[in-house]
DNA sequence: CGCTGTCATGATAGCGCTACCATTCCTTTT
DNA sequence: AAAAGGAATGGTAGCGCTATCATGACAGCG
């Protein structure tokens, strides 16, 4: 009869990676002993502690954070997800968010959707796996199952770009309230054949929210408010495309208001290769206040969003309600500047 | 004597999250059969599949990745570090990335290092400790401890951005050979002042690397080889300030070569508001080939770098190397275009 | 008819860590 | 001096999942 290995068989340490106990024994202290250490540092001894991260340090004891997270069911993960990667905008949102969020030793797990619903709900259900601490997302909408998910979880949730009603926090401005504010302002300065562009606003549904309050100033003005909407997101490309388009449909255009800086500074730009005066022959208005539309001659009329700060903003109150404090306000306006 | 609650006391289910037990019971299968019925499809009958998945819809089963990935010691992530966010051409390689990996089913745990490597160091350790099974970092040099963590690491490695001897695997471009490339273009067109503009390239290195190259090709042409330094990252703003700087210091600069595409096109919207012509009063050479470039008049002259390819390949590379097939070649190189 | 192979499923034992209580050894209080 | 409180440490038992082996059912085969 064969001896009975199956145990030692079970042994299934896949790698030969350090472990926490090592590091104990090592140290000459329990496993909970040198995870405090780490962990908690003021509830050990000095001694203790010492004796523990010289151990650390020299068996190269790199912690594992799954199994940490698994026991504790806390994690220092928080997940991100936005629509889109190509517009800056976004990325901007990230940096500040990413810069306040890694100084607290939180690590960011980044989804784009592509402006997709269903793809965020995906993301939100794989995100919810990782037991992140919060979720920070652009955008109110969210598609039912994702409503349904997210109103069931425990965690901070974030909701940034756009203000409103949120789940939870909140940290935005009012879009409909900046189209206003540019329509206004173009309207105020005489024009009366007014172009609103923007791009796949069924999905980037923001930039529709702008051209709505764009429309009620129109209207109330009782100037017509035609549209052109284009299939490809911004880009300087799209923008100067679409001024061809916008001159031919509607030729006695004064000024173009377009969704975003990309496109208006692409239509500017190439209103100047078409030897087009900007402002005397056409007007060209932009949203976002990115560099590019300060530095072309003449500047790009358009509403700065402090988008960064945004990011920033949203990362701290998020911080301070992670770490158990009242947060100031659940909803906090950014608001914007009109840059003529 | 009072009763023993100890055990029941113990019980700790912190959240009421439903487990992938339940979702077996209420299925009629075992907890393991549960587990395939979800991650292994093909290994189990239909039948069992359609019930299990029918008790997940019902149940709303959320799959706790953090204890698979703790029991099975693997994960769906990928570790993506990069200096900057500032810098577009990191994030248009992690937008590369990002499309890539996300298709199939990888998530992102992006790290910013800021230019530092001990920062690099510090996020290598963390997401090490995530179990990521893979990493991606902008750059072939690392610090010491970095280089000797990341040897005894078990899982590939991709390194991008620059090309030459990595750690496993590598895709990006020859950035001497660039700056060689445009150096010589800029001689060749007969300019013998030519000024090469850097920010802090002891950070970025790669801007280093390119001004080696450009200085080689000067010297060999006998020609000086000046160079003005910026304390600041490229930004459009930075590279107006500098074109007066350049003036200032060397007014006899014919040319000027930039480190990157941001600086070079704030420095020729400048030159365009200061009324001198580009390039038949200086001209202006950049690199990046970013779309701002081709859109200014005239178009800036610059070095086309396939940024979000390099981010695909990388990605096609590593998800090649995961699903245990051969990589084609451990070094891409994905080149660059003059665009002149 | 028993032998082997294949397929679907199940039982067991961890993955590496931390929550929760228990214990020890002090110092402080009345 | 005994009781109470506090600080440092340790033992035990999971967190929710999957790897590994074991089992049972059934088909094919000489």
């Amino acid at each position: 009869m064969s001896r009975d290995f199956s145990h030692a068989a079970k042994q299934r340490r896949r790698s030969d990676q350090v472990t926490l106990s090592q590091v104990a024994e090592a140290a000459g202290v329990s496993p909970i002993t040198a995870s405090r250490a780490l962990n908690h540092p003021e509830k050990v001894s000095e001694r203790t502690r010492n004796s523990v991260l010289k151990a650390v340090e020299q068996l190269g004891y790199v912690p594992n954070l799954v199994a940490g997270s698994l026991a504790s069911s806390r994690s220092k993960l928080i997940a991100v997800i936005v629509p889109s990667l190509i517009n800056t905008v976004f990325v901007e949102v990230i940096k500040g968010l990413q810069e306040t969020l890694e100084a607290e030793g939180y690590q960011i797990l980044l989804g784009n959707t592509d402006y997709d619903l269903d793809r965020e709900y995906q993301l939100v259900r794989t995100f919810l796996g990782w037991s992140c601490s919060a979720l920070i997302t652009a955008g109110l909408r969210h598609n039912q199952a994702c409503q349904t998910l997210l109103n069931n979880w425990e965690h901070p949730i974030m909701e940034v770009m756009e203000l409103g009603q949120g789940m939870d926090l909140n940290v935005g401005l009012d879009h409909v309230a900046a189209g206003r504010c540019m329509a206004k302002h173009l309207v105020d300065k005489g024009y009366r054949h007014i172009v609103y562009v923007g791009a796949r606003m069924a999905q980037d549904y923001r930039a529709g929210m702008r051209y709505e309050g764009h429309q009620e100033v129109l209207q109330s003005n009782k100037i017509e408010t035609p549209l052109i909407e284009l299939d490809t997101l911004g880009s300087l490309q799209a923008g100067a495309d679409s001024l061809t388009q916008v001159l031919t449909h509607y030729p006695h255009t004064q000024a173009i208001h377009f969704a975003n800086d990309d496109l208006a500074a692409g239509a500017l730009l190439a209103a100047q290769r078409q030897g087009l005066s900007v402002p005397n022959d056409i007007a060209i208005a932009g949203f976002n206040g990115l560099p590019l539309g300060q530095h072309v001659t003449p500047q790009l009329t358009t509403i700065l969003s402090p988008r960064e700060e945004m990011g920033r903003l949203a990362a701290k109150e998020l911080i301070r309600r992670l770490s158990g404090k009242n947060v100031y306000r659940r909803q906090h306006d950014v608001g914007f500047t009109l840059q003529v």
